[in-house]
DNA sequence: CGCCGGAAGTGTTACGTATAACGTCGCCCG
DNA sequence: CGGGCGACGTTATACGTAACACTTCCGGCG
C-alpha cells in the first residue's frame, strides 16, 4: 500500500512498474506506439490496474489548457424539455469526447450573484437556453464560447444561436384552428419576458391579421397550473363575446386551462377548443388529450452542441432554423354554431 | 492588450500592478489583512478588473488538492422531483462554498462506460440517487465519498444514506383507504428492481396482514403514462371481483391509472378510489386531484447534501428518515356499496 | 568499420495557483 | 543606541500531468 489516504499518482504507477512517469503517461494516454514496448506497457496498465490509479482531472486540465467540459445553463425548472435538450446534448458531446455538466440557472440558492460560483467546474464552452435569462449577463462576464438556445437571433449577445422554428409552430396551430372555422381567438400567453415567448404572440397576431373577421385576446400568466388557471377563469367570466379556440404558449398552461374550464361547466372540445405548445407527457395525460405543437427537444440539444463544438473549433455553425409538427389530438375541433 | 488570446493569468495582473504574483493571490484570495497595504489591494483589485482577469480553476483546484465540488447522480429521467432535490442540496452546498454538478445517469449516451467520462470535473464527493442503479458500479470504483439517497438502509454498499419515510407513507395511505371502507386493493406498481420501490409493497401487504378480510393483488407496469394505463386496462377487464381502490407506486402510475379507468367508462372515486405517491404538479393537473402522499424533494436535498459535507468534513451524519404527508384530495372516497 | 535510423525509454519543463518561508524597512522602547 | 517587532511584500516551491528534447541500444548497410 501506499503511504497514507492519498490516492495515487501517475509517479506512483511509474515506481510500481519501473518505469519513468513519462513512460505511464505515453501508456495511459494511448500515445505508445513505437515508444514503449507491448511488455513494459502491460506492465505499466497492471501497475496502474492493482494501485486502482486515477489520473487527477485538475492537473490534466491544468497541463492540457482545456478540459473538454462545456456547461449547459437551463432555466432553474428543470422540466421534461430540458431533460431532451441535455441528452441530445450530452449524446453529441460523447461523441466528441466532451462532458457536459448542467447548471439549472438558480433561483435563490445561496448567494448565487455568479453562476460559475455553484458550477465551478474548468469549463471550454457554455450552451445557454436564453430562458436562463438570469444567468446571462454573469455569462457574458467570462469570454467563454457561447452559444445560445432559442435566443434572438438579431444576436443581440453577439453569440451563435441554434433556434426552433416556434413562428412555424404557431403558423400550423394558427391555421389549423382556422380551418376548423375558428374566428375568435383567446392567447393564454407566458408572463416572462423572453424572445422565445414574445414570438409566440407577434406570430399569432400578424397570421390573423391576413384573415378578415378574426379577433383575438391575449392574457398573461406565470407558467404554473394554478396561475394558467386563474387567468383563464378571469378571463372566461368576463363581460363580452366568448372566444371558441383558447391557444397557450405551452402546455402547462394548457392544464392549468383545462382546470378553470371544466370548473366552469365548459367541455373541450366542443364548447372551447384548446392547444398548446411542447408536447410534453402532460399532453397525453390530461384528458381529452391536447392538440399541440411537438418540439424535438433532443434535436435541438444536439444541434446547440454541434453548434459550440464548431464555434470550440475554430469553425462557423451551420445555421437553420429546427422545424417542429403540429399534432393534432382531440382538444380541437370545429366551433359550435352559435344558438 | 496582451499578446494572443489566451487569458490573463494572476502573473499577468502582478505585472499590471507593479506587484508580485504572489501579492495578487493574496489580495484577491481575500488573505491579506496585515500582509499587503490597502492602497496596494486596491490597485491590485483594478489592474485584475481592467483585464478581466478570472483565476484559472483547474490550477486552483490542483494547487488545493480538492474541488469543492461535489456531483449529484440522478435517474436519467430528470424530473420535477429530482429538480428539488437539486435545489435543496445546491442550497445546503452553497452555503458551504460548494458546488454541485448534475449527473443524469445516462440511457443510451455515447460509450458512457465511465460516468464520469461524461461528468468530467474534479471531484470531492459524490450524491447519488439509489434510482441511477446502472451508474452505481461504475461509483464504486472511483473511492469518492458517497452518500445514497434513499437506498437500502442496510447499507449494502457501506455508504451513507439519507432516507424519505416511504415505508410510513404507504401506511398512511393505507389507513386512510381501510378508514373509509376499503377491502379490495389492486396495487399498481414500478416495474424497476429498487429497493425504494420494493418496501412499497412490503409495507403495503404487512399493513393490511394486521385487518382481517382483505385482499391486494398487485401488478407491474413501467413508470410511464402509457405503460400504467395499459396494465391498469388489463387487470380491471380481467375476470374476478374487482378491487375498490386503486395504490399506485407514484404519481405518474396514477396518472395512466385515471386514462385507463376513464376509456373503461368508470369513474373516480366513485366507482375506484386512487392514490398516488410523490405529489407532483401533475397530482393536481389530473381531474379529479389525487389523493398522494408529498415527498419533501427539497428537504431530501437539503440533508443528502449535509450527510455528504459531514462525511467530507470526517464527521459522522446524522441518523433519522425524513418524514412524508399523505394530501387527501378528490380521488379517494368510500366504495359504493355493492348492489 | 563507421554511420544512420528506428525502437525504447528517460530527464526536464511548464501549465497557474496558493502558501510557507524568508527579507527589509522604519520605529518604538528599554 | 540597539534590538525587536509589525507592516509590507517577495521568493521559492509544490500540486500531477503531458509533451518536447534527448539518450542509449542495436541492427543493417554502404
Amino acid at each position: 500500500m501506499a503511504r497514507g489516504s492519498t490516492r495515487p499518482t501517475s509517479r506512483d504507477v511509474a515506481r510500481a512498474a519501473g518505469v519513468s512517469q513519462a513512460a505511464v503517461s505515453l501508456v495511459l494516454g494511448d500515445k505508445w506506439r513505437g515508444r514503449v514496448s507491448e511488455t513494459t506497457a502491460e506492465r505499466v496498465r497492471t501497475a496502474a490496474r492493482d494501485l486502482g490509479y486515477r489520473p487527477n482531472l485538475a492537473a490534466r486540465n491544468l497541463r492540457l489548457g482545456h478540459t473538454r467540459t462545456v456547461l449547459l445553463v437551463v432555466p432553474a425548472l428543470t422540466t421534461e424539455f430540458f431533460a431532451g435538450v441535455y441528452t441530445g446534448a450530452a449524446r453529441i458531446a460523447a461523441e466528441h469526447g466532451f462532458g457536459v455538466v448542467l447548471y439549472p440557472s438558480p433561483e435563490g440558492i445561496g448567494p448565487a450573484r455568479d453562476p460559475f460560483h455553484s458550477a465551478r467546474a474548468a469549463l471550454d464552452g457554455v450552451l445557454a437556453s436564453s430562458m436562463a435569462a438570469d444567468a446571462l449577463t454573469a455569462i457574458r462576464g467570462d469570454q467563454l464560447p457561447l452559444v445560445m438556445l432559442d435566443s434572438d437571433p438579431h444576436g443581440s449577445l453577439g453569440a451563435a444561436t441554434v433556434n426552433l422554428d416556434i413562428a412555424d409552430g404557431v403558423r400550423q396551430v394558427t391555421d389549423h384552428l382556422l380551418g376548423l372555422g375558428h374566428r375568435h381567438f383567446l392567447h393564454l400567453a407566458a408572463d416572462i419576458p423572453s424572445w422565445t415567448f414574445a414570438v409566440r404572440a407577434h406570430e399569432l397576431a400578424t397570421r390573423l391579421a391576413s384573415v378578415p373577421d378574426t379577433r383575438v385576446r391575449t392574457i398573461h400568466a406565470p407558467i404554473s397550473i394554478e396561475g394558467a388557471q386563474q387567468a383563464t377563469t378571469a378571463a372566461l367570466t368576463g363581460p363580452g363575446p366568448h372566444p371558441t379556440a383558447l391557444v397557450c404558449d405551452d402546455d402547462k398552461l394548457a392544464t392549468g386551462a383545462y382546470k378553470a374550464i371544466r370548473r366552469l361547466g365548459l367541455r373541450i372540445p366542443d364548447d372551447l377548443s384548446v392547444t398548446g405548445l411542447d408536447d410534453l407527457a402532460l399532453a397525453t395525460a390530461i384528458d381529452p388529450e391536447l392538440t399541440t405543437v411537438r418540439l424535438d427537444a433532443e434535436l435541438f440539444g444536439e444541434r446547440g452542441m454541434q453548434a459550440l463544438l464548431a464555434v470550440l473549433d475554430g469553425r462557423t455553425p451551420t445555421q437553420g432554423d429546427i422545424p417542429v409538427q403540429l399534432v393534432v389530438r382531440d382538444s380541437t375541433a370545429p366551433p359550435r354554431s352559435r344558438p
